[in-house]
DNA sequence: CGCGGACTTGAGTTTCTTCAAACACGGTGG
DNA sequence: CCACCGTGTTTGAAGAAACTCAAGTCCGCG
């Protein structure tokens, strides 16, 4: 649980765009090499500290993060002090990509992270030159609004088991399953994260997962670490 | 009740762009006279029968829909039947803005409608030649992003009275006070398709409004009319 | 070894849901 | 003109689910 394998692996290697674990994915694609030195110049892999905020709800977002290694909670707090969580973000996604608008939300680090900043200044510039950049962060933008509306499905169900399962098959689809099938997902986050991002008391949630362990949906549920029984849930596909 | 007033209003001078009622906030925006004399020529507000979709879910998304006149909802079908509304859309909203892919929900009227179609074809021929149009494409998708962030938040509240007033209140920002300072809303949808918005069953929210109604908070509710009662509910804004 | 934070479990209450029946309204046909 | 029907909405009563508050457990860390 603790020192988990995919953290931090390149945080030595780091300063070499060319070398970046995310580069495909991210903005850095539409970039011919040389170019890419270019940016290298002005670039490097930001290391994140625990809870850390990258950007602060009402605050300008000048700054857009390409996320490294780690991940993050989107934390909005309402007036009444209650949290709503409103996305996790892992590597290769984008913190701030609305620019220069108050955001509605905090990013903060679940667990110590890298992240690349560009500011949204130079990436203007950029995508003048570059109309693959812009395309880039249309496309990127439109993923956003992909997982938005995944989360309002996930939120319009009924009761938390159904919450529960589709929020770790959506996470199940970035772990691999072992050789029996079984799929071992690492939570990153706390309960009360989960709870604050499926709309549930923490002791539900709880609750919940102790009764998905007993009806063998879950094989195991270990702190921060819950695996995925093998036959699974069928997926849940539309009509 | 029936014939709403801002319904149809324009229905017979359409076809001039130039007197478009929501062309300010359209791709329109972004083109000169001389170009939307051009355009004209292939556009025209198309009449969208109620309950007819103009984007199907599962479908590939091949135009841009501009809403003129009338309302929409973004249905999305679960595998089991049951329904989730991702959004409600109104006059000088876009509709099908992703490009391209098979489409996650269905958008339908709520009453007979006008809406301009842009093949997206032609809108990445236009954004070519304008740069302007693709931002104004951008800055649609931002605020299709914050509208379902905003849905998120409102799915995150516990309670029925909660969501039942925000929703209320996103709509009654639509709407202009009378004289009293109560707002009258207009509901183009059913209660079916508000309770499938808010995640409640539709006896619920018909418990609630019936209530809201009795603490005075809402000071009449008739059928597809409800209004909001003066002293309101003080808006909740985030800290 | 003991402290503190995160997580789990327990008991009682509130809220939402379920299933069923009543109601209201608009439209149709006698 | 009015009785009738169908759809959409409201109301009722019983049940299930989630919430609250409180106590207990686990685990890492000093």
């Amino acid at each position: 649980m603790a020192d988990h394998p995919t953290c931090h692996r390149d945080a030595f290697q780091s300063h070499f765009c060319s070398l970046c674990q995310v580069r495909g994915e991210s903005v850095c694609a539409a970039l011919s090499d040389a170019e890419l030195e270019q940016v290298a110049k002005t670039m490097a892999h930001l290391p994140v500290k625990q809870d850390e905020a990258v950007i602060e709800q009402g605050a300008e977002v000048d700054n857009l993060y390409v996320v490294v290694s780690g991940a993050f909670r989107l934390v909005r707090v309402l007036a009444d002090g209650r949290r709503q969580i409103t996305g996790f973000v892992f590597p290769s996604d984008f913190l701030g990509l609305v620019a220069n608008e108050p955001s509605a939300y905090s990013a903060e680090a679940l667990e110590p992270s890298l992240v690349c900043r560009f500011s949204h200044a130079f990436l203007s510039d950029l995508s003048q030159k570059h109309p693959g950049v812009k395309d880039r962060l249309i496309a990127k933008g439109q993923n956003e609004l992909t997982k938005a509306q995944h989360h309002i499905v996930l939120l319009g169900k009924s009761t938390a088991e159904e919450r529960v399962l589709a929020f770790l098959q959506t996470l199940s689809e970035r772990a691999t399953p072992n050789e029996d099938g079984a799929v071992e997902i690492y939570l990153p986050m706390s309960r009360q994260d989960i709870a604050d991002y499926l709309g549930l008391r923490m002791e539900t949630l709880s609750r919940t997962l102790a009764a998905l362990k007993k009806s063998r949906k879950l094989s195991a549920v270990a702190g921060r670490s819950v695996t995925l029984s093998a036959l699974g849930v069928e997926q849940q596909q539309f009509a």
